[in-house]
DNA sequence: CTAGTTGCAAATGTTTTGCAGTCTC
DNA sequence: GAGACTGCAAAACATTTGCAACTAG
């Protein structure tokens, strides 16, 4: 079972920080632990910590929430510029969205882009990168697929 | 004078959509093509807007900017998350935007990274990139500069 | 017991929408 | 003159805050 070590890291780094470990903030972090991509806006949180401890308020969500990202457990990303923030859990290695404008699915790319940005910034232009924020808008490879297939006779 | 090679795109990308030149979208225009940073919340394209016209309304302001950004001549983007979107006029060449979290700086960097990255998703994966939004935040040259001074001595 | 947390409700801030009057073409 | 646009007011969202009651340590 990962849910020990899962539990464990929560409240430890939450001990860590004299903070306590309380059933929202338990349920909030189960919520983030999602089997798919783990993008989740506020409302969908908000939906799964109900699930988990019904009574959880939406307030006490974006507390948690902000309480998270300040102890590095989770990670905001602003996925459509106006739209709501998506939350997932902070990953150790740095990452970036590609989100499919036409199935909506977002995937993580991980490689060495991101470290590599902030390097040319630094080394050329004194710029210290702190936060890289990168999503890139698109069509991913099964929409462009379906869009052939439609094309040719109506695939599903 | 560029200003009349810069009305006259205004109205072409109009005509060209079947949209109308009004006063409220030439004056929203013209609040775009600021001369420094060129990155306005809508509020200060609101203000700037109503010095050019008196009484254009937030919500004109809106509508506009969509249409703008529909038609390719304006570009949102989302500086801070949660925040509110900043606009500019949608620049030929792909850019991105470095964030100073001291002294709240907008630059834009040009180069062949975003394109770069567009290349290496469509070969590597398939996934077909059409926007990239690449913000990164972090503390620019001068305010690492001003930083440095404080600690040796308090510059300012 | 005591201070950190929570739920509830109300406030804030941003963006969208409905509609009748206005203005461009 | 017809339909696209605008201003005004109200609505719809997203997020934050104040406060009294609750509870983990």
């Amino acid at each position: 079972m990962e849910d020990d070590a899962d539990a464990r890291e929560l409240t430890a780094t939450l001990r860590a920080g004299g903070h306590r470990l309380t059933g929202p903030r338990r349920a909030v972090w189960a919520a983030l632990a999602v089997d798919g991509d783990g993008h989740l806006t506020v409302d969908e949180v908000v939906a799964r910590s109900q699930d988990a401890r019904p009574g959880v308020d939406r307030a006490t969500v974006y507390r948690v929430l902000a309480l998270f990202e300040e102890l590095g457990l989770a990670r905001p990303s602003q996925l459509d510029a106006g739209g709501p923030v998506h939350w997932e859990r902070a990953h150790p290695d740095e990452h970036f969205h590609l989100r499919c404008t036409r199935c909506g699915s977002v995937e993580h790319h991980v490689g060495t882009l991101v470290a590599t940005i902030r390097e040319h910034l630094d080394d050329g232009h004194g710029f210290r990168a702190d936060t890289v924020e990168l999503t890139v808008h698109g069509h991913c490879a099964t929409c462009r697929d379906d869009e052939r297939g439609t094309v040719r006779g109506g695939v599903r």
